[in-house]
DNA sequence: CGAAAGATGATGGGGTTACG
DNA sequence: CGTAACCCCATCATCTTTCG
């Protein structure tokens, strides 16, 4: 990678010998230039590109040298310097360098392989921000020539350091900050405890790299270091670094033809309308005018659509009857700015995925549309702004931990133009939220593979050492499994990877080599893992664990429909209850993944009434003593307008059931279980319960291991053998082990071996 | 012997693209 | 812009092979 890089690089350097009508200008009055980029140009590409430069105007004239190097001379050289003051620009989004020539200087000898540019280092840790440790992080991007270090000034100034650097864009990139930090280590890096070990996400050290004549603009950037940047950071696997990848600096707005204008009229250009965005402040509002004054003419069209409000009454008129007040509210707080909780916003219509955030603890989904592709690629325009807006202060926009997506059909140039603008990174198609994926393609299977890689990764780890069976099993048990419960418990993933996790850890439990495919496997990896009192040790399979914790969201849909993600997914999919079982499931992603276990949920799910008035003694499950908990009918012909909720089945005023009309209704069976029943006369809403479980609350480990069991029944050793006794010996554990082995046959004996062999 | 891996084919859904 | 054909992929069932 690296040698690509700098031989496609290497083209760029050298000015060939051209012959330049030099009589004319004076030295002071000249500038060779090239244009900076990773990929070579094509000849073609290269016509176009200088095409846009424009003719010689009558001030200053522009010669080509080489494939893409510029000769440029100008009227004076107070001229000159005016726009190397103003550097950098761009052509067409690739940036211009542009190098003065020195005193006895030919044109064929200037250096265009090295560059000065500013480079400010973030996030270094408290007390370590001294001028030895930005130039140590900075000298693996290039020499360090001159530190910036006014730390006393402006609040923002604190938070980075600024060095200059020439940057070489022949030389690849050393390794990460680490290294270098370790390796010529002074005295203010060595004391450093910091870098020793793999620093946490907060201590992330940032470098973000300027431009060199910014001193006036210390925000832009400068986009062909970046870009070094970038592939630096991908050697050194990101882990120290964090890059900022958001493009041009205000590249693209003063494209190239502006800069024959500008220079030509001789007046600084003043389209600099660059937003102050070393502070971190702007409201939602402001961003979104920001943005449509900014591209105005690629916006304007879509102005209209930015309206979130009208996004909600879509809705509306698809159906009537649900219309959550509360969460328009939601939405136009949004628009306001107001402080809300949730990470993503959609401009443009529905046509976004999902994302995931958290509310009190736990993980709740936020659907906002189907397919994410469908709409990617209709939309001619589709942006997003992912924000997280603390609830303290509405007004602060963390522009770390925002960014901007925007689909594959939208012009480039805009894109970038966008980032500059609003200085809020871009979003592409693999970004993360929370560790989980945004956009998931046609492959769930890709999606999620890092995930898978996290928990192969450790079992790697963990099969390095020598451990005992027993070891192995609560590794298993306590680590192994629960790493990807995270995601696991908002998506279902794809059975086969859930079984490639299975049989890895499988492998794993035995001790067999990694290398060997076959192994002896005297009992099924299904009967292991079935519940401690069955005979097994009570491990928990991914696929089972998987479904226990989507078919959750599915309770939770019932029992918390105040949480901000049922109320959407309400809006969303009017026709569609997890307990309504359609043939066609449609719906994203996660939503798919919770329609599924319908069955599950309706085997499971039973109203409470504690008041009753809200149950349907037709169609609404609320009677536990049966399979699908609806009453057995005996005359249904009795319901009417008056007899239709559960609560009218109480006497009214006396605390107790009314028999007469419940014996008339029903049979006798259900009857008897009715006035078995809590009379329901307590001032509450009714509630969903779980009627597996004694507190009527859902418990994943419970399904979990009911489900294991489920796909093990069908196999025919399901011995009465007592097996909650021999756990229960007082014993030690290993012992215990021990026992359990041999009574389940795992244990490789030579009779079981003879039986084989 | 029996578990697990591999092979195979069917199926169905979603994305893509050509076409009107 | 909408539709239909087509392709790709995931998934599933079933059968066969392999191996300790």
């Amino acid at each position: 990678m690296d040698n690509k890089v700098i031989s496609s690089w290497s083209g760029v350097g050298k000015v060939e010998a051209v012959s330049v009508d030099e009589e004319d200008t004076a030295m002071e009055q000249c500038l060779v230039g090239t244009l900076i980029r990773i990929n070579p140009l094509t000849k073609l590409g290269s016509e176009w590109l200088f095409s846009k430069l424009g003719t010689s105007s009558k001030t200053w004239k522009w010669k080509r040298l080489t494939m893409i190097a510029l000769f440029f001379s100008f009227p004076s050289a107070g001229c000159r310097q005016r726009v190397l003051d103003q550097s950098p620009w761009t052509i067409k989004g690739f940036p211009l360098l542009l190098k003065p020539l020195m005193p006895n200087e030919t044109v064929q000898e200037v250096d265009l392989t090295s560059f000065p540019v500013w480079v400010q280092v973030h996030g270094l840790p408290m007390g370590q921000a001294t001028r030895g440790m930005a130039e140590s992080a900075t000298r693996r991007i290039g020499e360090v020539m001159e530190v910036d270090f006014r730390s006393q000034k402006a609040v923002w100034v604190t938070q980075y350091i600024r060095v200059k650097v020439l940057i070489n864009i022949q030389q690849a990139l050393s390794p990460g900050p680490h290294k270098v930090i370790t390796k010529n280590s002074d005295s203010s890096t060595q004391s450093n405890p910091v870098f020793s070990h793999p620093p946490r996400i907060d201590q992330s050290l940032t470098v973000v790299v300027e431009p060199s004549g910014s001193q006036v603009h210390p925000w832009r950037r400068d986009p062909a270091a970046e870009r070094k940047e970038t592939i630096g950071a991908s050697r050194a696997s990101g882990k120290e670094q964090r890059v900022y990848k958001s493009d041009m600096g205000a590249g693209p707005v003063r494209a190239g033809t502006d800069l024959g204008r500008e220079v030509s009229d001789g007046q600084a250009p003043d389209g600099r309308d660059t937003p102050n965005t070393t502070e971190l402040v702007g409201s939602f509002s402001y961003l979104l005018d920001k943005v449509v004054s900014a591209e105005k003419a690629w916006l304007e069209s879509l102005e209209h659509e930015l309206d979130l409000v009208r996004l909600i009454g879509k809705e509306k008129s698809k159906d009537k009857e649900v219309v959550d007040e509360e969460l328009v509210q939601v939405i136009k707080a949004y628009k306001v700015g107001q402080a809300v909780e949730g990470p993503l916003m959609v401009f443009k219509g529905l046509c976004f995925s999902h994302a995931a955030l958290t509310s009190k603890g736990g993980l709740d989904p936020f659907i906002l549309d189907e397919q994410p592709c469908p709409g990617l690629r209709k939309a001619k325009f589709t942006a997003g702004v992912k924000l997280k807006a603390p609830m303290e202060d509405s007004q602060k926009i963390n522009k770390g931990k925002s960014a901007i997506f925007c689909s594959r059909n939208t012009h480039p140039d805009m894109v970038r133009g966008m980032c500059s603008t609003l200085d809020i990174r871009k979003m592409d198609l693999g970004s993360k939220y929370l560790r989980l994926p945004l956009f998931i393609g046609r492959s769930k299977k890709r999606a999620f593979e890092d995930v898978k890689e996290k928990v192969f990764s450790k079992v790697a780890d963990w099969k390095m050492r020598t451990l005992s069976q027993a070891e192995h099993t609560t590794l298993i048990k306590a680590v192994a499994t629960a790493m990807p419960l995270y995601c696991m418990s908002t998506f279902l993933l794809p059975k086969c990877w859930c079984l490639e996790i299975d049989r890895l850890l499988k492998d794993f439990w035995w001790g067999f080599p990694s290398h060997k495919k076959r192994n002896f496997t005297p009992r099924a990896w299904e009967a292991i893992c079935l519940p401690k009192d069955v005979g097994g040790l009570g491990m928990r399979k991914m696929y089972e664990t998987n479904l226990a914790l989507v078919a959750k969201m599915g309770w939770k849909f019932y029992s918390s429909p105040d949480s901000l993600w049922v109320r959407l997914a309400k809006l969303k999919y009017p026709n569609q209850t997890p307990l309504s079982h359609s043939d066609s499931i449609q719906g994203s992603v996660i939503w798919r993944g919770i329609l599924q276990f319908a069955p599950l949920l309706r085997s499971g799910l039973c109203l409470k009434p504690r008041i009753g008035r809200s149950i349907l003694l037709q169609g609404d499950p609320w009677l536990p003593g049966r399979v699908d908990c609806m009453p057995e009918w005996r005359d249904e012909a009795l319901l009417d307008s008056n007899i239709r909720f559960v609560s009218d089945l109480v006497l009214e005023g006396e605390n107790r059931w009314n028999d007469v009309l419940i014996h008339h209704l029903f049979s006798a069976h259900s009857a008897r279980d009715i006035l078995r029943m809590q009379v329901p006369t307590q001032e509450l809403h009714d509630w969903w319960l779980w009627k597996k479980e004694q507190n009527g609350m859902y418990s994943v480990k419970y399904v979990v291991l009911a489900e294991q069991c489920d796909r093990a029944s069908g196999s025919p050793e399901l011995s009465s053998f007592s097996w909650s006794k021999l756990w229960k010996l007082n014993l030690q554990d290993r012992l215990k082990f021990f026992l359990w082995k041999v009574a389940v046959g795992v244990l490789k004996t030579r009779g079981l071996l003879g039986r084989i062999l």
